[in-house]
DNA sequence: GAGTACGAAATCGTATACGATAACTATGGC
DNA sequence: GCCATAGTTATCGTATACGATTTCGTACTC
């Protein structure tokens, strides 16, 4: 999984920038100045910028003319609108790529469930959050329509980019989770009808939204 | 719906490009060559290489290094995974907007439908694929989530560039189309339950999709 | 005649430079 | 002391220039 090929200066830029928003170096509403990118990354403004634009066409960045960009994300609302998002396309990638899970990915799947499940024994949200990555990675990657792949992975960078600086965990969620990721494992295992495995997929990720409701108060999705 | 804020010359150049692809003068695997298209529109290659990466972001480009950028959706493996795609989103778009949906919504809907019929029977297949997307437009406008708006926008802006090159229209699945609409609506104006619209949406493009494969025997989704 | 090597042309990729715009700061009036 | 205004600074936006890479055409060899 490790890029080789530097590429071009501009897809170094890319990739750059787009790891220190995932990664939380770039928090949300962090002002990205682009000669200072620049600088730090050894190349001109100018593919820093085509970057940036990229980015923003994704939904990491916001760019507001002759103003500048920042990360974007900020807003709790936001973290609904991909989450509500997130749960759609999720429950449509997984409920596509259930046909083409095989015994083998269900193994692995079922020791990164085990080791989340130790997570919550000895606290460790960080990791949690890392392996519940892994667990849908492995549900997902076999997804046979490369544009549904697609949306689900910007959804996840924009999740990460969000969590990054607004985690909270919920450890009563958690348990619920692992729970879930159980049950979705068995469903795909029997071959249930791809309706039934996308509505637990898409509830999976709804629950999660509504327990951040519920501990946040931060609003609804239906009053805005 | 004129666009009279020009912007930079950046935005000038996305829109220019876009609207080029969308209506069909750049069609897929066309080879957009910068300095042609910088000349063209009066601006350097600059702001256009950047507007070349946004659509890039956004599918409707596809780029080469040190080759250049091409049109994308040539393959109608693309225009499957286009409307796979599609029929998530749109599903998920209309049950989200249906409750925010009024009754001038709904008669504006209906009048746009009935001028689909006309176009059946003077058979006016470019008309009524322009009225398709308002009869859906009415539908969309009201979501609540911005992110699947968008969504649904870029979906329909890929489709639109395929159809503008391999347009087919077959009128029987034309018939069942404007049928299939009257019925969503009278689900909206019944105030059913979200899954209820938005399988019924859902399958509305599904069902455009088989009919396209029918025809052309252009190979599955399952088979890849 | 087919294949290969070389050279020319086209095109991309990025640095630099400079004008344009917005944000900030300080000064003066009330 | 507060607001308005002018000047300054920071940053963006784009044109131009030039090096790097690919592609295409041509000549040469087998």
């Amino acid at each position: 999984m490790t890029e080789t090929a530097v590429g071009s200066k501009s897809e170094q830029a890319y990739a750059a920038v787009k790891a220190r928003i995932v990664d939380g170096t770039y928090s949300p509403g962090y002002r990205l100045v682009l000669a200072k990118i620049a600088e730090d990354l050894g190349v001109s403004v100018v593919p820093v910028r085509e970057a940036i634009r990229r980015l923003e066409a994704e939904g990491l960045v916001k760019f507001e003319r002759n103003v500048g960009a920042t990360v974007s994300g900020i807003d709790p609302t936001e973290y609904l609108y991909t989450m509500q998002t997130l749960s759609i396309i999720e429950g449509a990638a997984t409920a596509l790529s259930a046909p083409l899970i095989g015994p083998a990915d269900i193994a692995r799947a079922r020791e990164v469930n085990a080791e989340m499940r130790d997570c919550l024994e000895h606290f460790d949200p960080v990791r949690f959050t890392a392996l519940n990555q892994d667990f849908h990675s492995v549900l997902f990657e076999h997804c046979p329509n490369p544009h549904i792949l697609d949306l689900v992975h910007r959804g996840w960078n924009r999740l990460a980019s969000i969590r990054a600086s607004t985690f909270r965990f919920v450890p009563g969620r958690a348990h619920e989770s692992v729970d879930e990721h159980e049950a979705l494992l068995q469903l795909i295992e029997s071959n249930a009808d791809a309706d039934t495995i996308e509505q637990a997929a898409r509830r999976h990720r709804a629950a999660t939204l509504d327990a951040y409701l519920a501990q946040s108060n931060a609003g609804s999705l239906s009053a805005h």
